[in-house]
DNA sequence: ATCACTTGTGGGAGCGCTCCCACACTACCT
DNA sequence: AGGTAGTGTGGGAGCGCTCCCACAAGTGAT
């Protein structure tokens, strides 16, 4: 009896009706027994989850979404190009520990890209016709709106990275600040005392905070920062590259380099290879993110490793608790959810 | 005037009625705005436009969905572990020619990996309730369920890669066959004469057919194929490294390889440096994929090129058709779309 | 003037759920 | 006996759309 032209093809999917006719309860009964209510007898919950069974019921999400206003669904948006996002091991690791904490629950994850102002702007429409319950925002630049835009929409979401002031977002991070200080006291206790630094892209507030802790490890120990061994790095390779050059002429009595990120110190090592400088011999090297370039860099690259994946599952937990209690960061004062967790050292043969 | 607890927060989305309201016309009729449709009078579609933009309407999706039985929504299936995914340039490549056709649509794409039996078990769930409106299949393995399931399901789908005689479903194809038989056809045409093949998973049907191609133009070119110039790899670095090895010792005279992939020559690169030979004096090397590693290895690799982007364009071209026309192929008789690329050589210093 | 279309429009019905109120029934106190 | 909880259950109302039927108004042929 399809009254929609449409519909009634593919067999006929069973609905919640036909399951309670078939169990001999009614539709109340058998969307409690679905959802895991309590509140439902034993005998009866059997009864239903045979008829389920024999129908192959399936719940229809859409009608789900519709009468409960919720998607299950989250979003991790990668504000981002495509190729950044297969070029980092950051968000493969990400994902992982996403995808991980994940698993157990309802919840279907989208991937979704807005490296492009294009891009952006389907976002925009897609948060705004509330097609998931929530979003983990990676790699937040400084000035991004995207945040402004979630808090605005009242829509749960954790952010990677530090929280500016002004955000109202929980977060999680890593410990960037402590993770360059730990980089910069290893090599100082290896007698290095003129210690380079090739930063991150500043605009990304973990860069930031790295340079940050490369000062102050330096000035604790009682050197005074001197600028000309601080040059700006974008997180490629080629960026690592010429700041390495750069940094050579101005000064070619340095004897070791912390990079913002191991594609860094990478480009880096190029730079002094071709300089004729032997690593660690001359110059020691230490990277940052722990990635798998690392460790098949010749030599092995010490590097401070990020809890990533751990960060991933962290995201979610805080996301889904958000979701929960419905009620978005905003509205809640400022008693805001804020993780960090601790990075560490992996020494190897490159410092 | 909400009457569930749940509703009614976050100011209050407009909906179709109030929208209708506001402009002064019926709800149909902004329906018919909002979905395009042709029979409307230029005067009522402005003011339904405006009112749209005064209230700052958002169509609701669920409801949508629930109503006219579509999504707007469709998968990329990746049947395997997320590693892969990263690792293997193919994916991104699809990837982003997927995305790139996809951006003047109003589909959602969502990424889905199917690599464990886990994810398998909520990937068939996720189906079974139509949460999407098409599916792209990428790497297809044999024996792999997904195909039938799908067509059992009448959800449109296509695949990348050939088809197996017995399935019913659309697919799009770069010519392994032929981009093998223009691989062996080089090193021959070069003077190449003890040509050997590590292959890819031979699970993998692409991987079976640029074994074909190879055996193809040997036996073509008078050749007798000898199975010792042949060994199995899996598309894996260390894979193509230890069939080198094997290769080598059972048959020390051979002065080409014709592997199966980017990765694969780079691992058996290794092998024969290792060995003490020298590429291309010694042994020539072409890989399959043309990746970024064939251009970064040293000496730069002559490789296979696909044309992957413009499989993954091919591809949702094939599957927006299949959904407009909603008719699986399965139900639509013999005539099934299938697309086949060629493939382009790219000579450099290897070979 | 009549008929036959075509074009534009309004609104009822229905998609398959969730939420919640109402009600029956039991158990245990006063 | 009457009250007061608590427990399990049925089903109405409603979520915000799309689809389609009905109908008004215009257009041209007869």
């Amino acid at each position: 009896m399809a009254s929609h032209g449409a519909r009634g093809r593919s067999g006929g999917r069973p609905t919640l009706e036909e399951v309670a006719a078939r169990a001999g309860v009614g539709r109340g009964t058998v969307s409690r027994v679905i959802n895991g209510s309590p509140r439902v007898s034993d005998a009866t919950r059997a009864a239903v989850e045979a008829a389920v069974a024999e129908l192959g019921y399936v719940p229809n999400t859409a009608a789900r979404a519709l009468a409960a206003n919720r998607t299950d669904a989250i979003a991790l948006v990668v504000p981002e190009p495509e190729t950044r996002f297969f070029a980092e091991p950051y968000f493969s690791d990400m994902l992982k520990g996403v995808g991980a904490e994940l698993s157990d629950t309802e919840m279907q994850l989208l991937l979704i890209f807005a490296g492009s102002d294009r891009e952006r702007q389907r976002l925009a429409q897609y948060l705004a016709a509330h097609r998931v319950d929530g979003v983990l925002l990676v790699s937040v630049h400084a000035d991004d709106p995207l945040p402004d835009l979630l808090s605005q929409l009242e829509i749960p979401a954790v952010i990677s990275g530090p929280r500016s002031a002004r955000e109202s977002l929980a977060s999680v991070d890593s410990d960037n600040y402590g993770g360059a200080r730990s980089a910069v006291e290893h090599l100082l206790s290896r007698g290095r005392r003129h210690i380079a630094h090739i930063t991150g892209r500043l605009d990304v507030y973990g860069a930031q905070r790295r340079v940050d802790g490369y000062r102050a490890a330096l000035r604790d120990a009682g050197h005074d920062a001197d600028e000309r061994l601080i040059e700006a790095g974008d997180f490629t390779e080629e960026g690592g590259r010429s700041a390495m050059v750069e940094l050579l002429r101005r000064r070619p009595d340095l004897d070791a380099v912390f990079a913002g990120s191991d594609v860094t110190a990478a480009g880096a090592r190029q730079a002094l290879r071709e300089a004729g400088r032997r690593i660690p011999d001359d110059v020691a090297l230490v990277g940052y993110d722990d990635s798998a370039i690392a460790r098949h860099m010749e030599p092995p690259l010490t590097s401070v490793r990020q809890p990533i994946e751990e960060m991933g599952r962290a995201m979610i937990d805080l996301l889904l608790t958000e979701i929960a209690d419905r009620r978005p960061a905003a509205s809640r004062g400022l008693e805001r959810h804020q993780v960090v967790l601790a990075t560490e050292l992996v020494e190897r043969a490159s410092s």
